[in-house]
DNA sequence: TGTACATCAGTGAACGCGCGTTCACTGATGTAC
DNA sequence: TGTACATCAGTGAACGCGCGTTCACTGATGTAC
């Protein structure tokens, strides 16, 4: 049955981007095309027309990944909040949506990365951490407050014991904490190293 | 040839589990058996005399990172260093550390994870970092100066891009105000959460 | 509006090889006497 | 100290199946006239 009513092939192809990550996600390593291709409710021929190889299709599933976060964090950018620091506070509450969310997908790239047999997955998670970077820097909060806040919230959303604890205040409790530090204040001055 | 010369099943054994270490860091996913048995100068066959299945290989493996990372943090805890926040200053520099030797281990634990079909090591994984929770509670710092310490600890370990940056004076001293953050100062009472 | 046709999303059977696992066997090491 | 034996670390060939990839084919969808 070629083409199903009412699906585009661009809708096929999100349709099976969200199949191999909830699969992954579920199976890790083990995860096969014919596992992704069921659970899209595709056949693997047809799977394969839109990806021409596994890798493709971990390829492709990475940069959603970078893509869709990137999204998010921007979506979370209050568009009256003006001050500096923006972006950071909203990379801060996207990282902690994702200890609340039980890997979403932020958990999926190191995985990712290995899962492809070519190394090209490892240069897109570091092409999208040196953006990141720059653009934090942009940020206008002082360098060692970026550095300490951003950090940190790596921690939060990498950190595999936040997943599944029954106790959120400490996280929640963090999470001010940083939202906090990006507004200045003393504390700023007491968080610079002592000779810099 | 059975039991090389000057070698015991236990110097083996850990032959094993580094070359399975250097094996998956090097290939990700795609690392074999004979890729492993081979990089450890031992026949597919002994390696599975060893460790019966492939997935009590990567159990083992994982178990072993764990363990050798305790071991770094308690030998870097300074033995003269009997103030508050003695095991944190020690679990932030072994992080530190890791981020300047690339891929030295701990970023392959959510590859293990993942790799192990059984879920078990995700388990391993969880009760590990509980155990580090309590140890780090233990500390004698504020609950919300450890949690940010070692979020932001577990962010630059976790962090990519860290990893071949030229530039390393950033991560020395995001280092340095994490260490300086260990001991009692007026940054500990601006950190505090607002009505906390 | 109908008809003819090219396109291309999607099927499903078949292939083949890579990789984990099994198994019969070897011979050095440690121990009992 | 030497001898006999059990143990067990380690070998290497063979198996078999799981999984990625290929390929010949189908039939809706969109377009030209």
């Amino acid at each position: 049955m070629p083409r199903v009513a009412g699906r585009t092939p661009e809708d096929t192809r999100r349709v099976l981007l969200d199949a191999a990550g909830s699969c992954i996600r579920a199976r890790g390593t083990s995860a096969t095309l014919d596992h992704i291709a069921k659970e899209a409710g595709v056949s693997k021929g047809g799977l394969l027309h839109h990806f021409a190889t596994k890798d493709d299709l971990v390829r492709a599933l990475a940069q959603d990944l970078f893509d869709r976060f990137r999204a998010d964090v921007l979506a979370a950018a209050d568009l009256d909040d003006v001050a500096p620091g923006r972006l950071t506070r909203a990379y801060v509450r996207v990282s902690a949506e994702f200890s609340h969310d039980p890997g979403k997908f932020r958990d999926l790239v190191p995985l990712l990365s290995h899962l492809a047999t070519v190394p090209e997955i490892t240069e897109l998670a570091r092409e999208d951490t040196l953006r990141w970077h720059d653009d934090l820097a942009a940020d206008g909060l002082p360098p060692h407050v970026t550095a300490l806040i951003t950090a940190a919230a790596d921690g939060i959303s990498a950190m595999p014991a936040w997943h599944h604890h029954p106790d959120r205040k400490p996280l929640t409790d963090l999470e001010a904490l940083l939202i906090g530090l990006t507004t200045p204040g003393p504390a700023w001055d007491h968080l610079a190293p002592p000779r810099g």
